[in-house]
RNA sequence: GGGGGCGUAGCCCAACGGCAGAGGCAGAGGACUUAAAAUCCUCACAGUGUGGGUUCGAAUCCCACCGCCCCUACCA
């Protein structure tokens, strides 16, 4: 008959790839659309089309799609798309390097990474592909863009790109190489370059993006994100500089005023020039001119000693009248507040560095601790050399100072953000061309929404040549004016892929939709995201972008919720074999196709599930996934022969370790630990290959049904292969997920632990359910636990329930 | 500088405050084999980074320190 022991001729990759095929036929992985069914819409982060899918894609996917499909045995209807992420620098520089056309080569990269997610065996319902690359996708990453226009939430603004002077052109900032900042291309010096660009003014959101109380989402993102906003409460001031005007200054700190005894722009603040006094100027401009090439790295390395340069300025405190120096220095950034500030040294340690060096007067107007020793002193106080607030607290200082500033009109009461406006513009040619219009007559003219979609060009020139892409392509650039039919030109920037992955999660409900983003029915049925997964270090930037643009949409009347993702759980990082993080440099880097191939995908998700928890990461171990492609051929030898292992095991057992499985499994799938479940799997075959042909008949087999529907999210290509060989009708994967009964897993007797004062002395094996008096009666009656009791009092005896008796001697 | 995570067997990792071991890797012995591989069976191995504290009882909670990793950083 059958073979017994695992079969000789075990080929994973045919059983996998048999399966594939019968799956794909009878389109089992079509999405659900029962509506009698809750609703559980599953999302993995989408894949940058890099041309091969790496192990890190399998760490991401595979857990998610086992997740995606225990919920779907769990009575979910369940949607667990995927696409790519195809707009990009690396097709670009793909391009240039080699002179493949980037669409091509990330049509061709996907092509090549269809197949190997066929070859994983995720549910993915690969009919709601997105590629982002597509006219079909990018008219709507355009529409998004007229909508934040039409609401004033998109607006154009000189703001400065690294720029390489030799090939003139804007640099991403990978492409600026080394510590004095040169062009990867050529090692030209990189210069900072005003350019008016186009941004999105999420910072209108900023309040609401703080408050997390409709979602659940890890407490680290939430905090990175709250950081990354960076709102900060206090006061603008205006002060007067001589022979110029007022300049704001924005402080958290208004109540120490009076303690101001210089005044500090930042290099790059308009004022600069201006204020300059003609005796000063040579010194100024070499200061500004040194500054603007330093790396923003450099800027903020905060151990560099802080330098600045003074301008012969002078500003007037308006809390007392005294005339202070003006200094730029680079310690003080633009982007942040008004880019000038007051400078308190009494009060802030880098102010105090300052004044140090440059030997500028320091006033303390907070009273620092007796035992203080420290320099500036950032701590709660009374005010002091401050007039009216003298004897104050920090707080109330801070209200009254914020009160007289606005009686008197200097100043106001402020909240700053860290967060800045996104910039979406990038001087580029392979991404969404952002769909603006300019006219001699009528400026930025939008471009009218149904002459979308502006098509990037295919035949366009992206080499480099010291120009724009776009603009080199005269079909493109020169176009009609939407209002008067003018000769016009069009905006030539592409927009930031964050774009895209926005809102994708939306078009994947209707991917050829064209009526909008996506089918508004599709989305009642589906939204929004309720587990999504991905890496932490999309933390501040796509998970703080796609809550935005839900915002907007909600706004824009798209949707009726506030969050795009209900729930959301980080993966760890699979690391090299040398336990460092996989990098070419490195030489570390895994090829799972190698070990698909060899043990097949089942092993190889097992083995990334089993390597510790999801949210840790871990390293590769080339040996474990023997380990675990051992314990799939072991599972599989369950039903494919009828020879009793030579193991042994209690068959009497049976019922209370499949119950006892199956509460496991439920609840580590729940909670994402599927390292745990794997070892209870693990244990249980063994268990089962113990009492293999000693259990008779129907309770075997249902024990290995229940066994095979719990595999099934784990290893979907052997359960089913073993559903199969059961002779079980249907597919496992449609089976719903077994219950178990808690009385069931309750075990009759059990070993009851005696110490004596927190020392195990012995072990007894009592009726599980005890009473307390007998279990301590027991425990006196222990041979090995009376010579550490006797002639001592017993004072009390700890009694946990069904685990063990403390005795307390002395 | 700030924030977070992790230190348990040779390695990866388990352990509602209650017997330190579930599982796997590697290791040893045995079975099968002409032999090897594969497979099967069996076995051994740590007292939880260090030092305190709380508790009847601490890997687990608290504090300090050490080590590694990640994120963030002159944000006024």
């Amino acid at each position: 008959m059958s073979e017994t022991k695992p079969r000789k001729n075990y080929d994973p990759t045919v059983l996998e790839g048999r399966w594939q095929e019968r799956w794909a036929e009878s389109g089992l992985y079509e999405t659900d659309e029962d509506t009698s069914k809750p609703k559980h819409y599953a999302l993995t982060m989408l894949p940058y089309p890099s041309g091969d899918l790496h192990v890190g894609h399998w760490y991401a996917m595979t857990p998610s799609d086992t997740r995606a499909r225990f919920m779907r045995m769990n009575g979910y209807r369940v949607f667990f798309p995927i696409g790519f992420d195809a707009f990009g620098l690396p097709a670009e520089n793909a391009a240039i390097n080699r002179g493949i056309h980037p669409y091509k080569w990330t049509m061709s990269n996907i092509e090549n990474m269809r197949g190997q997610l066929r070859q994983m065996g995720a549910m993915f319902d690969l009919s709601a592909e997105v590629v982002t690359c597509t006219p079909e996708y990018y008219r709507w990453n355009q529409w998004f863009f007229l909508k934040f226009f039409e609401k004033g939430l998109a607006y154009r603004k000189e703001a400065p790109v690294d720029w390489c002077p030799k090939d003139q052109t804007t640099l991403a900032r990978e492409q600026v190489v080394g510590p004095d900042r040169r062009c990867e291309r050529c090692g030209t010096p990189v210069i900072k370059k005003n350019l008016p660009q186009w941004l999105f003014k999420i910072t209108d959101y900023a309040d609401e993006l703080l408050d997390f109380s409709k979602i659940e989402w890890p407490e680290r993102v939430e905090t990175l994100q709250r950081n990354w906003i960076g709102r900060s409460e206090g006061a603008e001031i205006e002060f007067e500089v001589e022979g110029y005007g007022p300049i704001g200054v924005f402080t958290t700190r208004p109540d120490t005023l009076f303690g101001a005894t210089f005044f500090v722009t930042s290099p790059e603040h308009p004022a600069v020039e201006e204020i300059t006094t003609p005796e000063r100027e040579d010194e100024v401009r070499a200061y500004v001119e040194k500054a603007a090439r330093m790396s923003e790295i450099d800027r903020t390395d905060v151990t560099r000693e802080k330098t600045g340069v003074f301008t012969g300025a002078y500003a007037i405190n308006p809390a007392n009248g005294e005339k202070i120096p003006v200094y730029a220095a680079d310690y003080v950034l633009m982007g942040y507040g008004t880019g000038a500030i007051m400078a308190v040294p009494g009060q802030d340690e880098r102010d105090w560095e300052f004044a140090e060096k440059y030997d500028l007067p320091i006033i303390r107007t907070v009273q620092p601790p007796e035992d203080f020793e420290g320099k500036a002193y950032t701590g709660e106080g009374p005010a002091i050399n401050s007039g009216f607030l003298d004897g104050l607290g920090v707080d109330e200082a801070k209200e009254r100072m914020i009160g007289h500033l606005e009686e008197e009109g200097t100043g106001r009461r402020a909240v700053t953000y860290r967060l800045h406006d996104w910039l979406i513009s990038r001087q580029r040619y392979w991404g969404t061309p952002i769909p603006i219009i300019y006219c001699p007559e009528h400026g930025a003219v939008p471009v009218p929404e149904g002459d979308l979609p502006v098509r990037l060009p295919e035949d366009a020139e992206f080499m480099p040549t010291g120009e724009s892409p776009l603009k080199l392509d005269p079909d493109f650039y020169n176009t009609e004016c939407p209002i008067c039919g003018g000769p016009a030109t069009r905006e030539t920037d592409t927009m930031d892929t964050f774009m895209d992955s926005s809102w994708y999660q939306y078009r994947y409900l209707s991917p050829h939709y064209d009526e909008g983003p996506f089918d508004p029915a599709r989305g009642e049925k589906w939204l929004p995201v309720d587990q999504y997964t991905g890496g932490i270090e999309h933390a501040v930037l796509h998970l703080l972008y796609t809550r935005f643009f839900t915002k907007v949409m909600r706004d824009l009347g798209l949707v009726d919720f506030d969050e795009p993702m209900r729930r959301l759980f980080n993966q760890g990082i699979i690391l090299g074999p040398d336990g460092n993080r996989m990098s070419k440099s490195r030489g570390n880097v895994v090829n799972p196709q190698e070990f698909v191939d060899l043990y097949g995908s089942d092993a190889l998700r097992l083995f990334l599930m089993f390597v510790g928890p999801w949210n840790e990461g871990g390293p590769w171990d080339s040996q474990g996934i023997g380990g675990v492609s051992r314990f799939l051929r072991r599972a599989l030898s369950l039903v494919t022969g009828d020879e009793a292992s030579s193991a042994q095991a209690d068959p009497a057992e049976l019922p209370r370790r499949t119950n006892r499985l199956v509460k496991k499994v439920t609840g580590d799938l729940g909670t994402f630990r599927f390292n745990t479940s794997i070892a209870a799997l693990m244990e249980h075959t063994n268990y089962l290959l113990g009492v293999k042909g000693a259990v008779a008949g129907e309770e075997w087999r249902e024990a290995l049904r229940t066994f095979v529907t719990v595999l099934a999210p784990l290893a979907p290509h052997h359960a089913e292969e073993m559903w199969a060989e059961l002779g079980e009708v249907g597919s496992v994967h449609e089976q719903a997920w077994p219950g178990y009964d808690e009385a069931l897993i309750v075990e009759e007797e059990i070993t009851l632990v005696v110490q004596v004062n927190g020392k195990v002395r012995d072990r007894v094996t009592v009726p599980a359910g005890i009473s307390e008096e007998d279990a301590r009666e027991q425990a006196l009656a222990s041979e090995r636990v009376r010579p550490h009791v006797e002639g001592k009092q017993v004072r009390k005896a700890v009694y946990v329930p069904g685990r063990l008796v403390n005795l307390v001697v002395g």
